[in-house]
DNA sequence: GTGAAAGCGCTAACAA
DNA sequence: TTGTTAGCGCTTTCAC
């Protein structure tokens, strides 16, 4: 074969004398319908010829793509390398490649037109999509709704069910809400009454469940949610600690436990605080969320909910991947468990 | 429009009362060939039926996917997660976006066939792509050599010029022997004589690299290197540090300085030893390389080598998008400093 | 400035 | 079991 100039279909028929639907039952395994004879010379053909599907000229004609989306709404620079997203990002990819998908990565701001964001499934790029979604509800609401008008399956990462009122879309999530009750318990249990909820200044569905249920816990505890004690600032990095400790330094009464929306966010909590001559857990206990990598092996390691984000990508790649080959079945909405670690910063 | 049916070029030019060349030429920003009048109707008609592209027909036509990729050849689990990959990643679909590309993600274990990793562009599913190797030189060097032959702008990232001989692809990398250096300088500055070096038992350039450093300034020094201080094992993960913290402290002699192969590493190190009542700084130094997010955070921070990642994405990014435009040109080779980064753990 | 028409490479009827 | 063939929706000459 000459360089450059790729092998056809057509080629790869005349080489092996055989028609070119014979050589398209071949590429889409359709083998049984093959004498073994067809099928080794197309084989052979293949091979000689270093044969390669045109996957434009197939998605084209079968319009599928064999390619599923990661669809990311979010203003926040260097969204992609958050390690929650990342997370997903990972499982996702992982599942897509064993089920033979491609995985497109798309993020969009909301400040753009938010359509932006179905550009890649508009132009047919992709036969499914995995969604995080970030804005107000009514907002992401809108989104889901533009989303499941394009007709392709769909799984909503993070969001409560009712944010999807009509279940089109599948949804995948952890029990964030639950996650933060046992972190609140476990606090009060050790005698805490003055906690603190800190947590990036980010329209995200899992910091709204989070801070949900450390309301619905305290309010279950019959402790006050001081509104001083709750700072939303800053981004996904440790970095945005700092200020919002600052924040809670400055109060006439300062929390004895400060709950962080992310366990990067602690362990600039717990800088921060220590930086200025406060211990943790002694003084002030810092707990977090996410169980990143790193969280058990800072000092004091971290005491936070783990939340299974890898699995989470993964689960939702192999719900993509079942319906579309099993098109139109029903709904899945899977809720993945949170567990509590408890560890030396509480 | 009838739900689930998309208009195509033919239903626009229609309505518009023009032919489908003009609507070509609209779509693709050729409007100087257009009349205004002409313009505003194809402009109408489009909003008007909710018309996109499709993508497969305009690839297949024009043999380009407007996706630029991003391949990586790795048998870690959950490689996309690790940070360094995360931020890689996050550069590039930045750069991609801004300049109207997508971006494919495909990661392929050596375990398979190496050319498993050349599939999406054997498919015509990518007119570019940055490249992340591993594995031995040798393996490298082939892979390189398959990808080179595709004929697609190919960004390799990480890798020393000596191994792409032959120009023909980009390169994006940091200078990891001179931050190497500059580890092994300060360190020996402090009085350090004995420098261990761990680091993931993975066959990644940056490690290599980052190894030759370490090795050459140490000579450079006159100093030893005790093969037994030299420790290759585990993954990027931080629990990978302990086992080799643990032989390293079984030693008759042990370092009293450990250069970690990344700051994830060596959070895991200052664990194992301050779990053994080892203090860090004052009895063993630690230092790593990267500069995540949370390493300033951690106490001791971290003495480091900075790691421009995303923007080394970015720029990959940028030279494939760039190249694409002004096919042919000269090839690109972009070396960005590493700086070194004095903190509390040496 | 505009339009007609020939495919790009493949899939899936439908025939044989 | 195998072959023929009509497009999928678009880009791009080449006339007009």
């Amino acid at each position: 074969m000459e360089p450059g100039i790729r092998a056809t279909m057509r080629d790869v028929a005349q080489i092996a004398d055989v028609s070119v639907s014979s050589v398209s039952n071949y590429t889409n395994g359709r083998l049984e319908r093959l004498s073994p004879d067809t099928r080794t010379r197309i084989q052979k053909a293949i091979t000689e010829l270093g044969f390669k599907v045109n996957n434009s000229a197939r998605s084209l004609r079968s319009s599928r793509t064999r390619t599923i989306g990661l669809l990311a709404l979010d203003d926040s620079h260097r969204f992609l390398a958050d390690p929650l997203t990342a997370l997903y990002l990972a499982g996702l990819g992982d599942a897509a490649r064993e089920k033979g998908y491609n995985l497109l990565v798309w993020t969009s701001g909301s400040k753009v037109n938010v359509e932006e964001l179905l550009r890649p499934i508009a132009e047919n790029r992709m036969d499914a999509a995995c969604v995080i979604l970030s804005g107000s509800k009514s907002v992401r609401r809108k989104v889901l709704r533009l989303l499941t008008g394009c007709d392709i399956p769909l799984v909503v990462l993070d969001e409560l069910e009712t944010l999807n009122a009509s279940p089109v879309a599948h949804s995948v999530r952890a029990d964030q809400t639950h996650g933060a009750s046992s972190l609140v318990e476990h606090l009060i249990e050790h005698g805490h009454k003055n906690i603190a909820f800190i947590a990036a200044k980010a329209p995200w569905a899992v910091i709204e469940q989070r801070y949900e249920g450390f309301k619905r816990t305290l309010k279950m505890h019959s402790l006050d949610l001081n509104p001083k004690w709750t700072i939303f600032g800053g981004d996904w990095t440790p970095a945005s600690a700092k200020p919002m400790i600052d924040k809670l330094l400055e109060l006439r009464s300062s929390p004895t436990a400060i709950i962080c929306g992310s366990d990067l966010l602690a362990i600039g909590a717990i800088r921060a605080l220590s930086d200025r001559g406060i211990r943790v857990p002694d003084d002030i206990a810092v707990v977090g969320f996410d169980d990143f990598d790193v969280s058990q092996f800072v000092s004091p390691s971290l005491t936070t909910v783990q939340v299974p984000a890898w699995e989470m990508g993964y689960a939702a790649g192999e719900i993509l991947t079942a319906d579309l080959d099993i098109s139109g079945q029903s709904r899945s909405s899977v809720v993945f468990p949170t567990d509590l670690l408890i560890r030396e910063s509480s």
